[in-house]
DNA sequence: TTTAGGG
DNA sequence: CCCTAAA
């Protein structure tokens, strides 16, 4: 849908802006501190990472000319759709014959509407191929979870690989795994989905492609190839929805983790290729680097990959489990336990908020992250025990508090905010910057707009805000009762895009679900953390999610690379931080809450205007003119529910400014020229009404005088 | 509530 | 997008 939208119109370039507005807007509120320069120091480039490498994996594809195409936009796409056909088959070809080499299991599933709001937990094997449509390959085994799974999309058909660390036996005999930590977000619909194109190229290869270690490789030599059509790559980082049963799931967010792992793979963008070696990469990878445990995650994640992508591979299977200690690979299993104690510090250091490298300005709240990821013994157990309906979404607090001598205060410890369901759909020519920018830019909306946090406590969510701390029950000495925190989308709903074609649509929280959640302990008194509480989840009012039981422990189990993972996405969440953390940190009379802005007065998301709108919009004030902002909506956005007049007036504004400038100043999904042109038109015709008003009416009120 | 503009 | 003065 998205695709044949965007054909239509000719054009293919994508520019993103270096910065956000959003982003800015969000860090000079102080949500954000961190700088998010296109350059790849922002952290999110461990997401863009992933999309790099199926970027880059793409060297055998048919299509793949080995070229570069230049930045012009437009006018590219004509020989695109002729070539499309061909190249289209030949991709699925090769893609299914990929599949059917692994032993995956294809399914074909259509739907051309766009279900993107479908649950995802309807369709566990294809969630996101719902999304996508037409022809999709999903693989899928017994095990009904995938720990770790990614995907590709082209041309509407997807290829996605499935991996499964874990057995259903195993998950059972095991309980609850160990790393329900990992889990983004489940059960979640909620997904973001991003469009814009480049000129990097793509290999639509198989769905191997995604995995195995031969991506440094591949990367390395060809940071960007070309494409030859508009099709559009989609990443889903997210947690695959829990079963019923649901058991902590684990997802590919290992993927993007490990990506980075190479100093110097080319996650540069193509124009800086050569950053590769030399001390350059520092710049890049060291944001990455920490937020990344370490190296030895990133071996043990590409070992996963590896050992799944290639059934013969030498690799270990990580698994999570602390009660079971399943091996497939006894080596492997070595290695792997042999870096734990690596990993769990390093863990640490990328987990904590304590990174003193003030960037997230989170610092000063954790004091001693080692023994955050100690869970309690007790506490771990019965974390187990409470079975885990680990959903997704959920949040955890414990710890004792932490007893101040004088007054009675309550310090909160949160540990990790993680990040929701990220959607991502980008062509494949887009380039690996302006995915990096455009996965920016979506966890950026996502941390910045349309999130309320939830106060979850003994299992119960706290709705009356104005109850005191004490009233809850939470107090200094409550026991060990968990106290959980959620983000969650804010009431405000999201209406469909105009009409059927949401082309470009960003898909952001459609529903009100737990976005993220928080975990969070007490502030440990002196040296006691544990992080290990259990909250039986509950459905939320309105949200019809609950928050879901969750447990953690790490004791016996290493930390997974998986989390290390997460912590990397969630590090970036780190951002939401300071809401609540450093609130806790101030020690302010109410710890919780932040009165102002961060529960109500959220700012909302950042939804670019399609070009459909855009046309839309255009039409309507050749119409109507400037000036009758709410006409226009009445009559072209009526059922845009969050496009309010003023976001027309001012989308307006923008287009007029975006006309008047060269267009290779101009950011965002192209809006074609034809459109840019009648907007002047309509601009200057109707200023020019306006002027005449201006002299007529002086002169009336003067007659009148 | 709408407009109109600056931020 | 937000915030607001004005209308």
């Amino acid at each position: 849908m998205v695709l044949q939208k965007r054909l239509d119109y000719g054009f293919n370039g994508y520019q993103v802006p270096h910065i956000p507005r959003a982003t800015r807007s969000v860090r000079r509120r102080g949500i954000i501190k961190r700088k998010a320069d296109g350059n790849g120091t922002c952290p999110f480039d461990l997401l863009a990472t992933v999309a790099g490498k199926l970027l880059g994996e793409g060297e055998s594809s048919p299509d793949s000319t080995g070229s570069v195409k230049g930045k012009e936009k437009g006018a590219i796409v004509k020989d695109e759709k002729v070539k499309e056909a061909e190249d289209k088959s030949l991709k699925e070809k090769s893609y299914t014959e990929g599949c059917y080499e692994r032993g995956f299991f294809i399914s074909e599933l259509v739907s051309q509407a766009p279900v993107v709001n479908r649950s995802l937990s309807e369709l566990p094997h294809v969630q996101n191929d719902t999304i996508s449509r037409p022809a999709s390959a999903s693989m899928s085994s017994d095990c009904s979870e995938k720990l770790l799974f990614a995907k590709q999309f082209v041309n509407g058909e997807s290829s996605e690989e499935h991996e499964n660390f874990c057995s259903k036996t195993e998950r059972e005999a095991s309980g609850c795994g160990v790393f329900s930590s990992c889990t983004l977000d489940t059960e979640n619909d909620k997904q973001m989905k991003i469009e814009l194109s480049n000129k990097a190229k793509v290999l639509t290869d198989k769905g191997t492609a995604i995995s195995s270690s031969k991506f440094p490789d591949v990367w390395d030599k060809k940071p960007s190839t070309l494409v030859t059509s508009d099709e559009n790559v989609k990443l889903s980082l997210s947690t695959y929805p829990a079963p019923s049963r649901s058991f902590p799931v684990i997802r590919n967010d290992v993927k993007l983790a490990y990506k980075d792992d190479d100093e110097n793979s080319g996650c540069t963008q193509p124009s800086t290729p050569n950053k590769a070696s030399g001390a350059a990469p520092r710049v890049r990878d060291r944001p990455i680097k920490k937020l990344l445990a370490s190296k030895y995650w990133v071996e043990n994640l590409k070992s996963d990959d590896e050992g799944h992508a290639n059934s013969g591979g030498k690799t270990m299977h990580v698994y999570y489990n602390r009660n079971i200690g399943y091996k497939r690979d006894g080596y492997k299993q070595q290695r792997s336990q042999r870096d734990f104690p690596f990993k769990k510090r390093k863990l640490f250091k990328c987990g904590s908020f304590s990174n003193s490298d003030g960037e997230m300005s989170t610092d000063g709240i954790s004091s001693s992250p080692k023994n955050d990821l100690h869970g309690n013994a007790s506490g771990s157990s019965k974390a187990s025990s409470g079975g885990c309906a680990a959903v997704g979404t959920s949040v955890f607090s414990g710890g004792r508090p932490f007893l101040r001598p004088g007054d009675s205060h309550v310090k909160f410890r949160i540990k990790s905010f993680k990040v929701p369901e990220l959607f991502v759909d980008i062509p494949e020519n887009a380039t690996i910057g302006s995915l990096k920018r455009t996965v920016m830019e979506a966890v950026t909306a996502i941390l910045g707009g349309g999130l309320r946090i939830g106060v979850v406590f003994q299992g119960k969510k706290v709705r009356d805000d104005n109850k005191t701390l004490l009233q809850t029950g939470i107090s200094h000495d409550y026991k060990l009762d968990a106290l959980g925190f959620s983000l969650e989308p804010n009431p405000v709903q999201t209406s469909q895009p105009l009409g059927q074609d949401c082309r470009s649509c960003v898909l952001p929280y459609e529903t009100p679900q737990p976005l993220t959640s928080i975990y969070v302990s007490r502030c440990p008194s002196p040296s006691t953390v544990i992080h290990t509480g259990i909250h039986q989840g509950r459905s939320d009012d309105h949200t019809g999610t609950s928050l879901s039981t969750f447990l953690e422990s790490d004791h016996e189990s290493a930390p997974s690379p998986h989390y290390a993972a997460l912590e990397k996405i969630s590090a970036n969440s780190r951002a939401l931080v300071p809401l609540t953390a450093v609130n806790a940190e101030a020690l302010s009379a109410v710890p919780l809450r932040k009165p102002k802005r961060s529960e109500a007065t959220q700012r909302r998301i950042r939804r670019p205007f399609s070009v459909s709108e855009v046309e839309a919009l255009v039409q309507a004030v050749e119409k109507l003119g400037t000036g009758r902002w709410r006409d226009v909506k009445l009559r072209s956005f009526d059922n845009a529910k969050h496009r309010t007049y003023v976001d027309l007036k001012d989308k307006w504004k923008t287009l007029v400014h975006t006309a008047r400038i060269s267009p290779q100043q101009r950011r965002g999904e192209p809006v074609p020229q034809e459109l840019l042109d009648r907007v002047l038109t309509a601009h200057a015709y109707w200023s020019q009404q306006q002027a005449k008003q201006q002299m007529k009416q002086p002169s009336e009120t003067y007659l009148l005088l």
